[in-house]
DNA sequence: GACAAGAGATAACCTAGGTTATAGGGGCGT
DNA sequence: ACGCCCCTATAACCTAGGTTATCTCTTGTC
């Protein structure tokens, strides 16, 4: 069971990208490990940690940092369910980033000297690879405007607003009205932002009814509202050319 | 002599991340097209524009950026000799940011299509393929870093300081002292900050001996200066690991 | 079930950096 | 040689968002 295609964590993430045919998929399968549980808040590695494997996110969510000397913290990006962690860190050999978990969290490990069978045995397997990266690294072309040249508002709605979209992708179950499990110190320290602007933020939003706010968990009501308030654009997420050049 | 392995671009910055044979060398030359030249202020291609190659910059500046509804414009990356532009793109097929000459530049074009032989026959060349799209996120999450967490001098100091690495990466005769054709609005757009903030830091780094300003044009005087003011710290652009897996 | 620790709301106050305006200088096209 | 435009400097003024401080409400721990 546990060796079915069919839950295989990265099997289903590069099946997103691209039609698999049957030995790509058990090339994948064979060279990932088992779900293994990750509570909350446990460190997955820590920056300068050595660097020999990457993950896929089968359940619960994770983020990204970065800590400085003075003690602020900046968070580099959130991971949802389905997401890969670490293929950022591919060459180099120790973390430049660290990982902790949001969440009550499941993940499956993929040591990072399998690639070679992978690059070395299926074009199509390292085309996806490359659609992976190139995604993300839109992902942050995408953060880098928004942190550069928008308000806190405008931050917000659009963080918000990519991240149901990134929800979307593998996990369908999404119409216009979801929850996540970020606390407002999270979203500040992904953003740029003071935990207590972020509340004062949010008190408009709750007020204008577009989301409402628990403990480390907020709903967002109203989707379309926050694509308005961000101008959102959802261009950079776009499913990346699939199998053009197989 | 055109074609002579020495003078290439892409062979030129592939080599600096690990030793090619011959066979690769040769694979490389024989996918790349001649240098172009691109005059200042010209743009190489616009978000949207078909997206069908990459360049390697053999001479010349350039800069790739994103325009936003309100007209401001976020500067994303600043290419210096040698980088490549445009690998970002890879699996998009439109470019989802645009590209403009800081100063008269020279390019070698790279069809993408051209890749294909590049994963199929040498194990190195994809490898290295990672290696540079790697270091690219690298330089994405610090520039997060930065936008996020640090003081406009901060900023400046820490961005200056990086490009100052970067060039010493491809063009060794870089000491202490070295100057670079950015203009204060290219800075500011790059750094979140409004080009008058810009020149009222640049006051201080100058009264401070760090530097001098031209037109569209600044001199590092004392780039350890700079360091200290920005608390730089290169970890992020170290070498990748080289063959480890070859 | 008590307590410590984290998460959020809200208010008062403050500052880094944005905005607008003016003016001078250099490079470039004709 | 003229004129234009871009780049830069600098000053006066203003505001978005940071900081600090309290209080409350959860939640996880022993």
């Amino acid at each position: 069971m546990d060796n079915d295609v069919d839950n295989s964590c990265i099997v289903k993430h590069f099946k997103s990208y691209a039609t698999l045919d049957e030995k790509d998929q058990q090339l994948l399968l064979s060279l990932e490990e088992g779900p293994r549980a990750w509570p909350k808040n446990t460190i997955l590695w820590h920056q300068n940690d050595q660097s020999d494997c990457f993950y896929t996110l089968s359940k619960g969510w994770a983020c990204s940092f970065r800590e400085l000397k003075d003690g602020t913290r900046q968070v580099l990006d959130i991971y949802v369910p389905g997401d890969i962690v670490g293929l950022r860190e591919f060459s180099f050999q120790k973390r430049i980033t660290s990982v902790i978990m949001l969440n009550d969290a499941e993940l499956c490990a993929f040591p990072r000297h399998h690639l070679d069978h992978i690059f070395s045995s299926s074009l199509m397997l390292c085309n996806i690879m490359f659609m992976i990266t190139s995604r993300d690294q839109a992902i942050l072309l995408e953060r880098l405007v928004n942190l550069g040249r928008r308000s806190a508002r405008e931050k917000l709605a659009h963080f918000l607003v990519e991240i149901s979209y990134r929800l979307q992708r593998t996990n369908a179950r999404v119409e216009d009205h979801l929850s996540l499990p970020l606390s407002q110190s999270v979203l500040g320290d992904a953003l740029g932002l003071s935990a207590v602007h972020v509340s004062r933020t949010f008190q408009e939003f709750r007020r204008e009814g577009l989301l409402k706010t628990g403990n480390s968990h907020l709903e967002l009501l109203d989707i379309r509202g926050l694509e308005a308030v961000a101008g959102f654009d959802a261009f950079y997420l776009e499913p990346p050319i699939s199998d053009s050049r197989s």
